[in-house]
DNA sequence: TATTGTTATACTCTATAACTATA
DNA sequence: TATAGTTATAGAGTATAACAATA
């Protein structure tokens, strides 16, 4: 009997693999974000910087990139495309000359406050058909996740 | 006063913002979950389809594309790749001779458990550390979840 | 005519390596 | 010598458009 039998193993996956449902889940969230993305939108990471910079205020490059994970070069390409289009600005550190200061612009708040309509649109209107406790249980778990994340 | 008010905002986005929390949440995760992967590893992309496959059967392209949230040319190279590393088998429809009979590999279910134990062993690690409730609360999270990515 | 799948092509995000400037 | 930032380059993942084969 050369094919295997899925059913053996799927059960046990089912019940104890947390980790790969996580994944899993992840996975296709993060590309359901990305697909509901209109021509002109911001991308997600063009949007998180946006975010981050909202809720901590003013910030570096690298002190951007460690929060959101990325590489150095992979923040100084986002920010440019958020500084040509007017969302945020770039301007000598007060007192290293080696560091930059970035900081939202009027026009990022803006746009921030704009794309949450717009682009938190689906993931809203799915959230609001979830119970009560489902969205509490979906708030404990994103704290919990964003721990994990930074872990 | 040109500039903006940052925790004006930011208290407001704290309270109410879940799905904005929630995309910040996830796309750290999917790029933490990426990075983590070595040289040879699977991609995410492709380990998903493999998990599908071991837990739900044989399928097509196109329900595969369908399930993953993916287009059919995204799907025909994650499949190609799957082929040529002998995890997966593409051979003829036992009665539409349009679609393609996808079916999981020893090799390819050998592959899945390797996997997990190697990829997964970061957030396996992470979990780990949190409490049962919390584990508990992320389980309950994670079915939630899924039905707002396939709505 | 509609559907499945593939090929061709291009774009986005990200990374590593190499370079410049400042500490 | 170490750190911050950028530039140059490359790779992975995904999409759209066009095409082939079958229903």
């Amino acid at each position: 009997m050369p094919t295997t039998s899925p059913s053996t193993t799927a059960s046990r996956s089912q019940a104890i693999d947390l980790a790969s449902d996580l994944r899993v889940t992840v996975l296709r969230l993060s590309r359901r974000m990305k697909s509901e993305a209109g021509p002109g939108d911001l991308s997600e990471t063009q949007y998180c910087v946006l975010a981050g910079l909202n809720r901590h205020g003013p910030s570096t490059p690298r002190a951007l990139a460690d929060r959101e994970g990325v590489q150095p070069p992979t923040m100084t390409r986002t920010i440019a495309a958020l500084e040509s289009a007017g969302l945020v600005t770039r301007s000598a550190h007060p007192t290293d000359g080696r560091q930059v200061h970035i900081e939202l612009t009027e026009k990022g708040a803006a746009e921030i406050e704009e794309t949450r309509r717009r682009r938190n649109a689906w993931i809203d209107h799915r959230l609001r058909s979830l119970s009560a406790e489902e969205r509490a249980t979906l708030a404990e778990a994103v704290a919990i996740l964003r721990q994990v994340a930074d872990g």
